[in-house]
DNA sequence: CGATTTTGACCAGCGC
DNA sequence: GCGCTGGTCAAAATCG
């Protein structure tokens, strides 16, 4: 998990910021993004070898301070809660965020 | 040591 | 036909 910190200085948000969900993902690849305006996208896959879901992270086209997630395929093992000490109310509140924002971009611009 | 993350490159599909 | 984008994989590096 690189003790990396994702640029958490002010609030210039450099990098996205990926909120913690029940699930647990590895990210498995990152790409720059321009539709959405030149910023950068983050791939994440299930742990889980008999999990074939997907996660990808970018940031809203119409909102650069707010964070979509769009939540691909579905779980086969049970939702690895994390313990509440990792998962933060306020980044499950906007990971439920995300997930609404994702059905209704889900049809796209 | 194991686990996880990061970057680059490659490929495919589509548009004009 | 060419260019471009988006998506995935691999390898390497680093952390606890």
């Amino acid at each position: 998990m690189s003790g990396e910190v994702q640029g958490i200085d002010d609030e210039k948000v450099p990098a996205i910021v990926v909120p913690k969900d029940e699930y647990q993902w590895n990210k498995y690849g990152q790409k720059l993004i321009k539709r959405i305006g030149n910023k950068h996208r983050s791939y994440f896959r299930c742990k889980k070898k008999d999990c074939g879901a997907k996660k990808k992270v970018e940031w809203a086209p119409s909102n650069p301070s707010t964070v979509r997630v769009l939540y691909e395929g579905n779980h086969n093992h049970q939702c690895a809660r994390i313990d509440s000490d990792e998962v933060d109310e306020d980044a499950m509140i906007q990971a439920n965020q995300y997930d609404l924002a994702t059905q209704i971009f889900g049809s796209r611009n």
